[in-house]
DNA sequence: TCAACGTTTCAAGGATTATTGAAATATGGA
DNA sequence: TCCATATTTCAATAATCCTTGAAACGTTGA
């Protein structure tokens, strides 16, 4: 993730309905969600969920596959992981006052990470 | 840092001046850097680098204090770190695939962590 | 083929954000 | 007190982004 990649995603995510999507998409997984599902769970309207849907795959965050009538929109986790290392190593030189809460969080959510730390 | 902060961060950083803006102030450390100096270096006018360091001062990225007759701006460490941890958690809900790489940066930049994994 | 469904596209308008240059403010030194 | 320095504020304009509703598109089943 360069810069200008992470520019749009900082954009991408300054937006209150974008934000929900994004957090919608990474919990239902692999399996994704359709546009009208998020459109219903957001309460906003299709065409304006779809606004927002293309804002969010320009940025790379997101990504779209037709399934039949529908079209199922998936977290991009890679592009995600990507800002966060971007955030602390690219923007925020890796200081560790910055690293440190980040740390925490990684230790609770990946539990083989001490051996990666070898 | 809640939703709202993070979203005001996002936007924060959404824009190529403040995001370059917030790079040197956590490289240039707790000394900080004054409003010229940072005009200079970004290479904007004063009244336009007055107008994105306000941006970044309410976003709570960034903090300032005189000091004679220049305003001394500084990052602000514990924001910087809670918008990491906003977006590994709470938006990110955690997930490994997202956390991994951040776990890869934050071995490298705080060398005592396997203490802190106990 | 036709109708219904799920979604996107488009154009218009409103709202927010960015840029600019001139004027105002605050500080320190002569 | 007056001037120079460092910075902010303000008003105007330009640019970008968001919302809305109507129309168009692709897909499926009758």
């Amino acid at each position: 993730m360069d810069q200008r990649q992470a520019l749009n995603a900082f954009g991408a995510l300054s937006q209150e309905t974008r934000l929900q999507i994004v957090r919608m998409l990474v919990v239902s997984g692999p399996d994704g969600m359709a546009a009208g599902a998020i459109a219903e769970k957001a309460e906003v309207s299709p065409s304006n969920i779809s606004f927002h849907l293309k804002e969010l795959e320009r940025s790379g965050l997101i990504a779209q596959q037709r399934e039949s009538r529908s079209i199922i929109y998936t977290a991009n986790y890679e592009a995600l992981g990507g800002l966060v290392r971007f955030l602390m190593e690219d923007c925020c030189s890796g200081h560790p006052e910055i690293c440190a809460p980040a740390a925490e969080v990684a230790a609770c959510c990946a539990p083989k990470m001490e051996e990666k730390l070898q």
